[in-house]
DNA sequence: TATGAATGAGGTTTCATTCAT
DNA sequence: GATGAATGAAACCTCATTCAT
């Protein structure tokens, strides 16, 4: 038990972890408030119920994903790099946590529609940052431009999610990191043979 | 399981009916049973339990999906008309079964891992298509030879599966079938200016 | 446990007396299922919800209790007699159950306000019974003609639930019955000495 | 917030208010504590728990009520006279505090048996008001030697509360006060033409 | 006196599944 | 094979009350 952490954080890091642990269905508030060390209805002096805790730790957990990536993306020159940069990032934060990987591409998915229409809007963020690099990218010259950005931000994103989540579902038996190089200069050559 | 019955695909069809009408957590047994116009207890003489409900829809329409792809691609010569082909068919058939298209892509999501591990294996077989038309495309020398077939795969469903999740989540408001030679291009050339 | 009786009679009978024996706020539909020998899904099968077992019960019992009144006042001549015969029967049947007249006089009224409108519609054909006796002897020359049939109504009725109130809040340890008289004479000919 | 009316009666007029308002089952402590401008915390600081604030909310404006209309009484000559200034006084009382009419009709009554039978308590006050008139009524040699003064007591007060709680029900749409004359003679002369 | 954050017990309802007919 | 009435487990949330400050 934590108790310096003011009790919305400890609420939500008890949360990552008892979804983690026991899956999206078996994560009865109940057993969050236990793992937070708090009362059932302390849970309620944070949240409006239990969705509400969901859809803030998204927000929380995402919130920083994100903002590491922009951060990280700062230090590097031209839209080749920040991608690189970017799809590195994107890696290495859910490579580093475990359960948070668990939670956000497996057991958060099961949620039911409205919460994922939620939990969109929070990428949104995510997907400007895409857009930027695009628009860089064509602005530099190194990028077509005629892309349509929101097709190659599907792409982009697209392709990282599916490859975590194949991650995820094979236990991350590998790398993810190591993969970084191999998916950037796909998305940036193609499959074409130069 | 007989699955020569008429009643397994009349069950199938209603589930589907049901579930893109009402969602994942609001289609019931009984709702199901009621658009099959069978009595409850008779869906259990067809199917073990629920989940089996989901996991033989799922098997028996993205069977035909993959299906359709395969044949479509026999009609195609080379790795790049294979690839476009695929891309064209997976397009075409969400886009003209809406219903189907709302409960692959957003309602099934919401089963447990479990089912959506059952489910990875029925993709499986598009998989093999997709590595065929990888494998296809090296040996033509059109495609790198250095190519990470699981990445590739990866890529390319991740961007198809975002792309047209999008889609339904925005209502089906554009033609999707429209999109084919920008991703097409996207997949095949990358970002990069040439 | 009766078995023949039909459920819905059952569990309302089995909803009396747990309410009667255990209070309004104590009576747990489970403790009525137990009562009426189902399981507690079963009592969703004939009523929408908790509420709609006490509006059941509610129109149910009181409308035999009215009917009953109606019957036993075709027997008798004259207002003043039917007048006699509705207090009778009124004070007979709540003294030959003593359940029901805990539940109606005591526990029923704790429920909130919108039942107790639902309950006031069940008994307005109470009212009916009285304006007609009311009218009849208006009619017949013995009572005044110039009486407010709703204050007339009301004030029978409330002197009626009131003297069986305390009656039941005093553990009903006098007899009711005898007092039918003492009230006609009351509501007849008032506090006058003539 | 009035800070010089003593907490304990700031707390009773939050109650009445709270109560009017949200209805009986939807006035938490915390409600009325915020109405009176205190913390909950406070609210234990003058009162036992909940059920005492609501004895006490009776016992005070109850009591007020009872004593206003002895003194009313007082001032009037004659048993006949003095039943119609107490149907005047209970009648005017409530007509001018419509959250209390609320309250006392409908509200209070959802409260369980136990904190009815203390309500009762506080009534035997105005019932000993009652007797005397009667026991008056009979020295005077204007009503009958041979009255049960506890049925009396109990048409006298079932036939105001009745009427009145029709009167709260139907939202106050006609004067209450208007009717006393009529309620005073049923009482007085009964049904019977002379 | 006063505060208000924290507590934790308790109950209605849903719905997948069974089984006697 | 087909029925559908019956089952019963399971969990979110509220709110009166406490107590450290």
């Amino acid at each position: 038990m934590n108790n310096n952490k003011p009790k919305f954080k400890q609420i939500i890091d008890a949360a990552v972890k008892v979804i983690a642990q026991n899956g999206y269905h078996a994560s009865q508030v109940s057993k969050i408030a236990k793992q937070a060390g708090v009362a059932d209805g302390t849970i309620y002096l944070y949240f409006k119920n239990k969705e509400d805790i969901l859809i803030s730790l998204f927000q929380d957990k995402m919130g920083q994903f994100i903002e590491k990536i922009e951060e990280e993306i700062l230090k590097h020159q031209g839209a080749d790099e920040k991608l690189k940069a970017l799809i590195g990032m994107h890696f290495k934060q859910l490579a580093e946590d475990h359960d948070l990987a668990i939670v956000t591409q497996l057991e958060l998915r099961q949620s039911n529609k409205e919460l994922r229409i939620k939990i969109n809007e929070v990428l949104k963020r995510y997907l400007i940052v895409m857009d930027q690099i695009i628009k860089d990218g064509v602005d530099e010259g190194i990028f077509r431009s005629d892309l349509n950005p929101r097709l190659v931000r599907q792409m982009v994103f697209g392709t990282l999610d599916e490859i975590v989540t194949n991650w995820v579902m094979k236990d991350q038996k590998y790398e993810l990191i190591n993969q970084v190089d191999e998916i950037h200069t796909l998305i940036i050559n193609g499959l074409k043979k130069v």
